[in-house]
DNA sequence: CTAACTGTATTATTACTTCTAGTACAGTAT
DNA sequence: ATACTGTACTAGAAGTAATAATACAGTTAG
């Protein structure tokens, strides 16, 4: 499905919640359909299910999956996503990465077109 | 000069590096302005001096201050700035980014307008 | 109902990172 | 010389991440 880097600072599950976010998002993972087991997976990456359902309950209690149990995790689709929490960090991590982009050199016209290049890459299915 | 969540999960050293930061930024510590040294710092926030010193290593690293064994610690020229690597990754984050903003149901205007906002308080001086 | 899946929770242990503490050395300035 | 600076190192305490082994509850296919 992916890959870890065992060896990173950056902690395993923080890593798998970053991947699993993004294959959300990208819609690789598409609404309502159905994740690897959380023993599946730890199998398939070699890691422990400990783990695996760390990141789970935190993509869970940041709204991009729900899990029922018995049955399995599930990616939460994309319009009942209603995560205003979620949505006040990003504000607030866009206006501080904004600062840090211009004080690097960026324009505010890289950045748009930056910003451009994303939403156009985005299709709905 | 500012506080710090010594309970935070986030390491104390992480903290100091973004409010660092945020403060040469926003031009609040201008250029070549002199940092308070390791000791002192270390003393007004009462932790302990290496924990400062991990964090002026990793600001010099990423290029917003430069130290001079003897003299001091002193924040780097927003113009002389030229990280690519800081650049790079500062270009992937907001790529991330927008791509989370979008999802979660922000619109590029919305985005945009942030954009201009922080942009709009930006002053030379 | 049983067997084999699911998620979830708990406890114990190990490994790693962060933070502190104390010391030391080299360069600068008065 | 004295008192500042940054920098480096070792050692230990404290907290977090990751593993391992169980256990329990709900779902589903036979």
């Amino acid at each position: 499905m992916f890959e870890l880097d065992v060896r990173s600072r950056k902690p395993i599950y923080e890593q798998l919640v970053e991947k699993m976010k993004q294959l959300i998002i990208h819609n690789v993972l598409k609404g309502d359909e159905k994740l690897p087991s959380v023993r599946e997976l730890a199998q398939q990456l070699t890691i422990n299910p400990n783990t695996i359902q760390k990141a789970y309950r935190e993509l869970e209690s940041q709204g991009y999956i729900y899990s029922l149990k018995g049955k399995g995790s599930f990616v939460h689709p994309s319009s009942e996503v209603d995560n205003k929490e979620e949505l006040k960090k990003v504000r607030e991590e866009l206006k501080q990465l904004f600062a840090e982009a211009i004080y690097l050199g960026m324009t505010s016209e890289e950045i748009s077109a930056l910003l451009h290049e994303v939403e156009g890459g985005k299709q709905d299915d």
